[in-house]
DNA sequence: TTACTCCTGGCC
DNA sequence: GGCCAGGAGTAA
């Protein structure tokens, strides 16, 4: 499931072949992959035409799990890759399978293909500007923005009885945590999934979102983690899923204390952590 | 705050 | 053959 660190490897990947070439051609084999604003009455396939083809890739950006495209013209779209969604560009031809449900062919023969066989991914037309429009109101602050401090990620986070682990999979408070980095975040900084944010001291906070920091961008070094489908933009799996403490390590001992890593049931997600060494507050 | 929906590969 | 995970949107 791509989350931040995934989708960042996937722009890194992505900027450098599809910046600067001009769209030749997309092709959308379904129409409910992409979304199209309501008032901009258009169907998918003529907003592609009209907004995409002939249209030059000015910037491949990211914020939390959505990849931004914007064209000359301060237009673009965002993608979501969802839980099995890639993007990956073909420069010598590949043949596009049941689950390729957007191709962009570029020019000199590049092919950006969209696959996702679960289909829980989107692309998303903004409606009269750039890629970043589509997807405001969507998320909050990017998880690696530098401006993101102690305060402000208490201030977003905090203030609620809900669990810690539902407030940081809340993209619109921070945006690029999911599942597994939910989990190992709250592994490194020692809190408990289920611990309410209400009851998080400012230690707590700052020690949280330093342990975010460090499993995302160890994460990045590696390249991602690779479950099942996660692919970066030239195909090549992650290899961060050995660099993991605890998500996916049900029955396994705990790096930190040796006691057995638990799976639980936290605001309707599974949940990996050691309720050794992961506390609730008094 | 919880539950449902979407969807399919992978697992039992 | 059946069930389940899982992000995000929506409904109850």
């Amino acid at each position: 499931m791509p989350e931040l660190p995934e989708v960042e490897t996937v722009r890194r990947g992505l900027a450098p072949l599809c910046e600067d070439r001009t769209i030749v051609s997309a092709e959308f084999s379904r129409d409910d992959i992409l979304i199209v604003p309501d008032d901009a009455g258009q169907k998918p396939a003529r907003w592609a035409q009209e907004f995409t083809e002939g249209m030059v890739i000015d910037r491949v950006y990211r914020h939390g799990k959505y990849l931004l495209f914007d064209t000359e013209g301060e237009r673009g779209w965002a993608v979501h890759l969802g839980m099995s969604g890639s993007l990956v560009v073909y420069t010598d031809g590949a043949a596009p399978d049941k689950h390729t449900h957007a191709v962009l062919n570029m020019c000199c023969g590049a092919e950006l293909h969209y696959r996702a066989p679960r289909r829980f991914g989107r692309w998303i037309a903004a409606r009269d500007g750039p890629a970043r429009t589509a997807v405001s109101g969507r998320v909050g602050i990017d998880a690696l923005d530098p401006t993101l401090d102690v305060r402000r990620f208490m201030n977003r986070l905090g203030g609620s009885q809900a669990t810690i682990k539902s407030r940081l999979l809340d993209q619109r408070l921070v945006a690029g945590l999911g599942n597994i980095y939910a989990d190992e975040a709250l592994f490194a900084a020692g809190i408990h999934p289920r611990c309410p944010a209400s009851s998080l001291d400012p230690g707590r906070w700052a020690t949280l979102l330093r342990g975010i920091r460090s499993v995302l961008r160890r994460a990045l070094a590696n390249g991602g983690t690779t479950f099942a489908s996660y692919r970066d933009a030239r195909g090549r799996k992650g290899g961060n899923r050995g660099h993991l403490s605890v998500y996916g390590r049900e029955g396994e001992q705990c790096p930190r204390c040796g006691n057995s890593v638990e799976r639980i049931k936290v605001a309707g997600r599974g949940t990996h952590c050691c309720a050794a060494c992961q506390q609730m507050p008094e």
